[in-house]
DNA sequence: TCTTTTCCTGACCGTATGGTCAGGTTAAAC
DNA sequence: GTTTAACCTGACCATACGGTCAGGAAAAGA
């Protein structure tokens, strides 16, 4: 026998077929890229008719640029951790910790954000030139105050960046290629740890901060 | 007045139509991925009618294949630097030097192949299990060597790989997000040049080998 | 010169896709 | 209980796409 539900109410009905829609279309998106991506894939996997799609999200576009936003916020929270340390050691440290943390949650939102980027960035230019700008010239000038106070070796914030930035997400954007390296298999709790272990002691020995 | 040109032989008609067909459908593959790439942009990009791209590639997806292929090529021999080098400084120095160059050169290229990998590899998956896996173990023994002769810090091999091809392709992969946050201009000289300088300073310092 | 082979292409075809819409169902408001 | 507004969807449409093909042009070979 069924149980015998609950009828939803409005507001959880909208909440739950967004949330279910949403995240059958990073997978699809993620798994095929935009053009390759389809509304009948993507309602096949939310388990909802096609047309259901076009009345919560009126184009494939629109869709798309809600999955990119959603992607764009998790990246951008990752960085709070960085912000409060008191040097390189434990900022730096929380924030590639953080980043492994969504490479391994998150490959399929990571890999949305490589295509857009990639793609130049179409639906969201905006962001990288506002939003993203800031974020960076902001972090800049902390990497920049810790080498003032002696704290790390005098590099180039903008490169550290970019640096932390590929080695985190590669993680997700090429985890297909790693698995593959890996044998076939993905790669295990312990050598997610190592893998975090790894790219930490690098970089802090890269920086001068250890 | 139009040149009065030599009518072409049959092979170079052919390498020539090929050749352009293949620079083209780079570009429109790295820029728009492989669903979203058409056969007519790939062909008004070619400056050739679109059946004539059906003589020389039988399908989308024969065309696709070769120019992964040809990618793959230049990211294999990227590493011939690194064999003959005495040790890490000089090897893995040379194969940054390399492997940003490529990212300088074929942006393309690289975006393709990113993109490859992402989605699964879904045409270049026999290659990464023999010809890619081959190639990583040895470079990993390679390494090993350089530890044990105490050329530089015990750093898991794999995983310093993995972060050498993350950093020096994220330069192409996500150069337009880099362009943007340069302030909408490409990277001059200089500033590939001092690109070139912080990785490779960074990761050798990262792993001991300096 | 004549024949053969390769190269070339406008016109065409079947299919898959994003998107629409009329009409029905169901929760909320009164 | 009745009305209203939101939710739902099968059937449909116009378009664009990958791919085909018949027939012509041009180079190679005899």
């Amino acid at each position: 026998m069924t149980e015998q539900a609950r009828p939803l109410r409005r507001i959880e009905i909208r909440q739950q077929n967004e949330t279910l829609i949403l995240q059958a279309a990073e997978k699809v998106f993620a798994e095929a890229g935009f053009g390759g991506a389809t509304m009948q894939l993507i309602a096949d996997m939310a388990g909802l008719p096609k047309a259901n799609l076009h009345y919560y999200f009126a184009t494939k576009e629109d869709l798309y640029r809600r999955v990119v936003q959603n992607i764009f916020e998790i990246w951008l929270h990752a960085a709070d951790s960085m912000d409060k340390a008191p040097g390189p050691v434990e900022g730096i440290g929380a924030y590639i910790d953080a980043k492994m943390e969504i490479s391994r949650r998150h490959p399929d939102g990571s890999k949305v954000w490589a295509s857009e980027v990639m793609h130049g960035a179409p639906v969201i230019q905006d962001y990288l030139e506002t939003t993203l700008r800031d974020w960076t010239t902001g972090r800049a000038e902390l990497i920049r105050a810790w080498i003032k106070a002696g704290k790390m070796a005098p590099v180039d914030p903008e490169h550290l960046l970019y640096m932390l930035w590929a080695t985190t997400q590669h993680y997700a954007d090429f985890g297909h290629q790693i698995e593959t390296l890996n044998g076939g298999k993905p790669l295990t709790n312990a050598q997610w740890q190592a893998a975090k272990d790894s790219v930490k002691s690098m970089i802090l020995r890269g920086i001068g901060a250890v």
